[in-house]
DNA sequence: TTAGGGTTACAG
DNA sequence: CTGTAACCCTAA
């Protein structure tokens, strides 16, 4: 008599794990606009409703995927502070059964539900989720205490030093610094970089830039290429290319990379203006990736995306 | 904007 | 009828 009750697809599930694996739990608002933007090519028309107008769909479709993964009933027990779930024995049509939703009432600092993997995941600290690349360059300028402040090269050497930057990580951190420069966080002498004094390190409004450093560290080696933010026409066909050949579940973890990096390159086009050109085609390559995994429609979904990305 | 409770559609 | 999943509402 209404609503006529639209399901969602294995796509749209992955997405939305995409999305949570990025921003945690919680940020709906945030992963419904990651979400639009890289399903929209599939010109899914629920999508549209669901996701532009009914925000809190991707959230409960969050909520009765958890429960499901808990082994609860439906929802009524909303009060689970789980720590671990056993794999389901039974068939293997469960999906996620990987999920650790550390979500009661005050033991973990926030209601960021953790997702985990069962394979070579380090530990991720609750407050480690939200790095960015500027409090990256504070911290290192900041650790490496030089007089006049430190050049591009030290803090592109300390920052690959502590963290696992893709490989022209350099070029985005020039960018950035210039950005940052012109922007009067940074002040710059003769070649080195130094915190500005006034300026207390914030970002203004978003906060949805998460740094792709983030999800790129956890990005197993073997879908270690050439991709990042730059990306080419020809790179992305490439990568069509290899999707092509791939599993279902490995489009499925391409798909969440694609989503991440997507997100990052947008984010990082929003602050340094160059970077619009990469954007683009890191939306393109999203889309693209999107389509693919939508064309391939495998026997029964069954992938877990957690499982494929880590 | 989100967490969480309530409501309704649909399948078994 | 019962359970599940999608949908809706609202306090904070």
């Amino acid at each position: 008599m209404g609503a006529p009750k639209q399901k969602w697809t294995a796509e749209e599930e992955a997405a939305l794990k995409a999305g949570v694996i990025k921003h945690g739990a919680g940020k709906w608002r945030t992963i419904l606009k990651i979400l639009n933007l890289v399903v929209s090519c599939l010109c899914d028309q629920m999508w549209i409703s669901r996701l532009g107008l009914l925000p809190f769909s991707s959230q409960d479709k969050w909520r009765n995927m958890s429960v499901m993964a808990n082994g609860w009933s439906s929802r009524e027990k909303s009060k689970l502070a789980v720590k671990r779930v056993h794999h389901v024995p039974k068939q293997e049509e469960n999906p996620t059964a990987f999920y650790t939703v550390a979500q009661s009432d005050e033991d973990i600092s926030d209601t960021k539900s953790i997702v985990v993997a069962n394979s070579t995941m380090q530990t991720t600290g609750p407050k480690r989720t939200t790095v960015r690349l500027d409090n990256l360059i504070m911290e290192a300028i900041t650790s490496l205490k030089k007089p006049g402040g430190s050049n591009k090269t030290t803090i592109a050497a300390y920052i690959e030093e502590q963290y696992w930057p893709p490989h022209d990580f350099r070029r985005i951190l020039s960018a950035k610094l210039k950005y940052l420069t012109s922007n009067g966080k940074l002040i710059k002498v003769k070649r080195k970089y130094r915190i500005a004094p006034t300026s207390t390190f914030s970002d203004r409004r978003r906060n949805s830039s998460m740094l792709f450093l983030e999800a790129r560290q956890r990005i197993s080696p073997r879908v270690e290429k050439d991709d990042s933010n730059m990306l080419t026409k020809s790179q992305i066909d490439s990568e069509l290319a290899k999707m092509r050949t791939m599993t279902a579940q490995e489009a499925a973890a391409a798909a969440a990379r694609a989503v991440a990096e997507a997100e990052a390159a947008i984010a990082e086009a929003e602050e340094a203006t160059r970077e619009a050109e990469a954007a683009e085609a890191a939306q393109a390559f999203a889309e693209a990736a999107m389509k693919t995994l939508k064309s391939r429609t495998p026997p029964n979904m069954t992938f877990n995306i957690c499982d494929a990305v880590f």
